[in-house]
RNA sequence: GGGCUCGUAGCUCAGCUUGGUAUGAGCACUCGACUGAUAAUCGAGUGGUCGAGGGUUCAAAUCCCUCCGGGCCCA
């Protein structure tokens, strides 16, 4: 038997409950044991530092509708949540809780200590975001996340960098880095991007005079003076084409592009034109040659170099100053052309001795000396202030800059192909992240850089020999201990403890570790097969790998989605996922994004506190995926009613099932579909249509269609049509076949949308499964347990549906001429005009004639022609006073009125058949001519019409007493169910009435129609007299049609 | 500066793939109705140079180009 639940959408109560009772009974614990064909989810590890915002309770709710929609699919799925446990990120939110800034004073403090304190500030953090996402009603294995800190975490991303090394993919070198010279620590390069910021900086046009020339020069721009003393080159442009200028005495080579910006305010001339390729190999004297002796030994230097790639003509001359130890294009374009990577500049960022006259300055500061030599050997062409935006340091905000430094990094370049290849067997949601976004960072990638100086990381597993520079990768801890110079047992992986294992170099002399440690990048990338603790078990990762499914916001391109698929292919050359499912961003309602600093992030806990956790999701799972999401509590409040919708829905439903103690398993839709009515098979035929729509709308990944859908499906068709249409007959008391039909119908109905809401708003729907549903004990124990409801297209009926939608408008227009006639619907009326030749109209009238007699309130509904619905109008004439009153002038107003008063149609039926019409005016004669008429069409009176797609629909205004009878007692019987739930009787509850009417004739009125109201109102006695009354535990005085009524209505227990 | 993406009613967004009058949807506002789901519901009205400009076409919100503004990423 069916149950009742609560009237009222209470979410904050019965979500504890929830929370409680999937304690109690662990059915997370078995919905992750249910399912056949394996589904390996990897959730995307989120950085533990700061609380969660309403962004990252959308990333986790998609997870976790997915992951529920999977399963109930029949997939068993791999639901381990991650962490991103290391990083730069946490160690300056310890620096700043311990006080301190530098490294100097890390070390000072020692790494161990230091160390520790990053571990349980990320184990604390941890916690927190845990219970956060579980507050969420997530359902991941909780108790079992991968965490990158796990030495077994760590051996996983060892064993990787072991893998890159074998594959000649791991490299030593030099790497052009972003440097903070106050930190005195290389910065990676997203930790740069996320502070440009716009400063002034002066800009030049140096001279480089040309070798053997005495007034010829190559002219460059450069907003980093204090670069040149790195100078080694000039690039031009290939297929630009130069200029030779001449100003006074002396030549320039720029481009010839260039020539007006650079010279336009002075009498120049363009004394030949060079293409840039011919410009290569052209030799000149560094500018400060003199300045900085150790110039005069770089070889080969001092030469154009030629690039089609990094020079352009937006700004500077065609000519690029180059200096490969400050530049990553430079550095680039050196390897080429064999430069040397000249780098005169120190950790602290200041000149080193090779920087000659300059050694010991701070590099930024040296710029205004740099460029008074520069003017004093006459080789500043000119100067300007620009703005442009540089990069600073994020912690400190020192301007970066760029310098060489030895690093580690994979060869990414080399494996590019690969990707691109492996990228197309992605299936990309949507598309687009794929093929353009992700295809082109895939085609711009660069050698990565994963050594960090710092120490809260995984420690790169990199032993040196310090006598013969050889090196070594440990790819596992016990490959570890077989090497380690002295026995180890159990340690921890991390800095410092890993930093005092030696290990033997086959020379014999020991070997110790790099001190760097890896880029997190590098953590969280090699996920595919670290959560699943491969290499050092492989039993999870035959079962597991790769990965169904990720599911990650846009920032992720350059992020996990790249770090993954670099990690996948280094490890196995394969792409370690299928499908990628990319999600927008939240912003504020000012389009802004979130962020601690504007003060404008809304946190999750906020909106559940107020609407619930239903609300929230159904709110955001129902904004386009791949969209940012305009976070507004306008639109909350929105959801929050579609919620009550829904709930109300179950409540009716469930109150009237149980209050007739239905029973699906007595009343299957098998067994009672000989009693369908035409309205069942309608909605029945739309939830076909709606499991069919919604199931493709998952497995494509667009939840947000499905939540759409979904939401309509409830709105318009079920709650204000399909219950609107089956009120009555839940109001039967016997054991009635077409109550009966209309229960099994919505129950069908109810509990295949049950289950489809389910992955969406899995409380709401559980506590409906769980009161209403679940009626007997080997029903699965939860809604999360169900399988997704098929679709057979046994109940499809594209013409009922057809039909339906022609009558709901027919009656909706009907609504709108009763309203232009002040007509309530209460009122029957006699009958409705549909003006159509349609034949889809007449057939859907003719099939459903009783919802439209029922709905529209009337006694009989007819199609009429068009032609039939001119016979019904009034045709009024309406003479022309600018035609006809120059030509009748005094009698114009006689001639106006008898023109009114003729007979329209008769009079428009004579002139189209070419009749000569006459009319007479004081005894005179005139024939009527068109112009001298405007024809003005009405329906009579009693009639009102309202448009729609299918025609004019009109109805009959007219009354009669059995019409203004019927509409009396449907207006008494309305304010005695008022007074009934004022009183808060129970829906079957007897009562005794007394009605004080106005008037006999009223009194009249109201005896005719004794019999049917007691019915309705559920009375055993009524009395009608005239005037006020007395009787009556509850009275009432009522206007109806602007006379006063009096009602006392009491419960009547007699039984 | 480059790549991707978004821009439609006061607000939040459908529609754009495949060109055909925006009967656009919801909210808000105004008016009215309904009432055995009831702090619910229904109907009507007001409200748009579909970011701007150009092009293709008989016809452009839709296709093409340029520009402007927001977001993410990169430099």
């Amino acid at each position: 038997m069916i149950g009742e639940i609560p009237k009222d959408y209470d979410a904050k109560s019965f979500e504890r409950e929830i929370f409680e009772f999937w304690k109690k009974e662990k059915i997370s614990e078995k919905a992750r044991l249910k399912g056949n064909e394996k589904f390996y989810f990897l959730d995307g590890p989120p950085y533990v530092t700061n609380p969660i915002h309403v962004g990252t309770a959308w990333n986790k709710s998609l997870k976790d509708a997915y992951i529920r929609y999977f399963r109930m699919r029949g997939y068993q799925v791999r639901d381990q949540p991650g962490f991103d446990m290391h990083g730069l990120p946490i160690e300056v939110m310890v620096e700043k809780k311990l006080g301190i800034k530098t490294k100097k004073e890390i070390e000072a403090l020692g790494i161990e200590n230091f160390v520790n304190a990053c571990k349980s500030f990320a184990l604390d953090n941890l916690k927190v975001a845990t219970s956060q996402f579980q507050n969420l009603g997530v359902w991941m294995d909780w108790e079992n996340p991968y965490r990158t800190l796990d030495n077994s975490y760590i051996e996983s991303v060892w064993w990787l960098i072991k893998r890159a090394n074998e594959r000649g993919l791991l490299e030593k070198g030099n790497k052009i880095v972003h440097w903070c010279p106050r930190c005195e620590t290389v910065l990676a390069g997203y930790e740069a991007t996320d502070e440009y910021r716009e400063i002034e900086d002066d800009s030049i046009y140096v001279k480089f005079r040309l070798e053997g020339k005495e007034k010829e020069y190559i002219v460059i721009w450069t907003t980093t003076p204090w670069t040149l003393p790195a100078n080694v080159a000039v690039m031009v442009n290939p297929d630009f084409m130069y200029a030779k200028v001449s100003v006074g005495d002396e030549t320039y080579i720029v481009a010839e592009d260039r020539v007006g910006a650079v010279f336009g305010n002075e009498k120049y001339e363009v004394v030949e034109r060079i293409p840039g390729s011919k410009l290569s190999g052209l030799k000149y004297i560094p500018p400060l040659l003199e300045e900085v002796p150790k110039q005069r030994e770089l070889y080969p230097a001092h030469f154009v170099v030629l690039s089609d790639l990094y020079v352009s003509l937006e700004e500077g001359t065609g000519c690029v100053h180059t200096a490969p130890g400050h530049g990553e294009e430079d550095h680039e374009v050196g390897e080429i052309y064999g430069l040397p990577d000249f780098c005169p500049v120190d950790e602290r960022g200041r000149f080193t001795a090779d920087g000659g006259k300059y050694a010991g300055k701070d590099v930024r500061e040296s710029n205004r000396e740099i460029i008074e030599d520069l003017k004093r050997k006459g080789l500043l062409l000119k100067m300007e202030r620009t703005r442009h935006r540089y990069p600073h340091c994020w912690r400190c905000k020192t301007p970066l800059i760029l310098r060489l430094a030895t690093q580690w990094f994979i060869k990414v370049t080399e494996i590019k192909e690969r990707m691109l290849e492996e990228n197309e067997k992605v299936d990309w949601v949507p598309e687009w992240a794929g093929k353009a976004r992700f295809g082109n960072w895939i085609k711009n990638a660069k050698d990565w850089v994963i050594s960090r100086q710092r120490y809260w990381g995984v420690p790169l597993p990199i032993w040196v020999c310090n006598k013969c520079g050889r090196y070594e990768v440990i790819g596992s801890f016990s490959e570890l201990k077989e090497k380690a110079v002295d026995k180890i047992v159990e340690i921890d992986l991390h800095r410092p403890w890993v930093d005092y294992v030696k290990i033997r170099c086959i020379c014999g002399h020991e070997m110790e570790r790099v001190s760097d440690v890896a880029d997190v990048w590098m953590d969280s990338g090699s996920a595919s097969f670290a959560s699943l603790y491969y290499p050092s078990e492989s039993k999870e990762w035959e079962k597991w790998w790769p990965v169904d499914m990720i599911l990650e916001g846009h920032d992720q391109t350059r992020g996990w989605f790249y770090t993954l698929m670099v990690c996948g292919i280094i490890a196995f050359d394969s792409v370690p996922y299928r499908r990628v499912l990319m999600h927008g961003f939240t912003i504020d309602q000012d389009g802004r994004a979130m962020h601690k600093s504007l003060g404008n992030v809304v946190y999750p806990e906020e909106v559940i506190d107020k609407y619930g956790r239903d609300t929230l999701r159904w709110y955001e799972l129902g904004c386009t995926t791949w969209e940012d999401l305009k976070f507004t509590w306008k639109s909350v409040e929105e959801t929050s009613r579609f919620m009550g919708i829904l709930w109300s829905t179950y409540y009716f439903a469930s109150l009237y099932m149980s209050l007739d103690k239905f029973s699906p398993e007595r009343y299957s839709l098998g067994n009672v579909s000989g009693w369908l009515k035409d309205e069942d098979r309608w909605i029945l035929s739309r939830l076909e249509c709606l499991i069919k729509n919604v199931t493709s709308s998952m497995n494509g990944l667009r939840v947000f269609e499905a939540v759409r859908e979904l939401e309509y499906f409830m709105k318009e068709e079920l709650s204000r049509w399909y219950i609107k249409l089956i009120r009555k007959r839940t109001w039967t008391e016997t054991e009635d076949p077409e109550k009966i039909a209309a229960y099994a119908t919505l129950y069908e109905v109810l509990f295949n949308y049950l289950k489809m809401v389910a992955p969406i708003v899995p409380f709401v729907s559980e506590k409906i499964y769980q009161e209403m549903f679940r009626t007997r004990p080997d029903m699965p124990i939860s809604v999360h347990m169900l399988e997704w409801p098929s679709f057979e297209e046994k109940w499809r009926d594209v013409k009922l549906e057809e039909d339906m939608q022609v009558v709901k408008e027919i009656v909706e227009a009907s609504y709108s001429a009763r309203q232009s006639a002040r007509m309530k619907t209460r009122q029957p009326l006699r009958r409705l005009r549909v003006v159509s030749k349609d034949e889809r109209v007449i057939s859907a009238i003719s099939r459903l004639k009783k919802i439209v007699l029922d709905q529209a309130n009337v006694k009989e509904v007819e199609v009429i022609s068009p032609e039939e619905e001119e016979k019904m109008k009034e045709i009024k004439l309406v003479a022309n006073p600018s035609v006809i009153g120059p030509i009748f002038r005094g009698k114009t107003k006689s001639v106006a009125e008898i023109i009114g008063a003729l007979n329209g149609k008769e009079v428009l039926r004579s002139l189209r058949d070419g009749k000569t019409v006459i009319f007479e005016v004081d005894g005179e004669k005139f024939e009527l001519k068109k112009e001298y008429v405007t024809v003005q069409e009405s329906v009579p009176e009693s009639y009102k019409g309202a448009g729609c797609r299918f025609g004019t629909v009109y109805i009959d205004t007219t009354k009669d007493k059995e019409l203004i009878s019927e509409g009396l007692m449907r207006d008494v019987i309305r304010r005695i169910q008022e007074m009934r739930k004022r009183a808060a009787l129970k829906v079957d509850a007897y009562i005794k009435v007394w009605i004080g009417v106005p008037s006999e004739e009223i009194k009249g009125l109201i005896m005719d129609k004794i019999k049917e109201i007691s019915a309705e109102v559920r009375a055993k006695e009524m009395y009608v007299s005239i005037g006020g009354i007395e009787k009556g535990a509850y009275k009432d005085g009522w206007q109806i049609d602007g006379e006063e009524f009096f009602i006392g209505i009491e419960e009547d227990r007699s039984q």
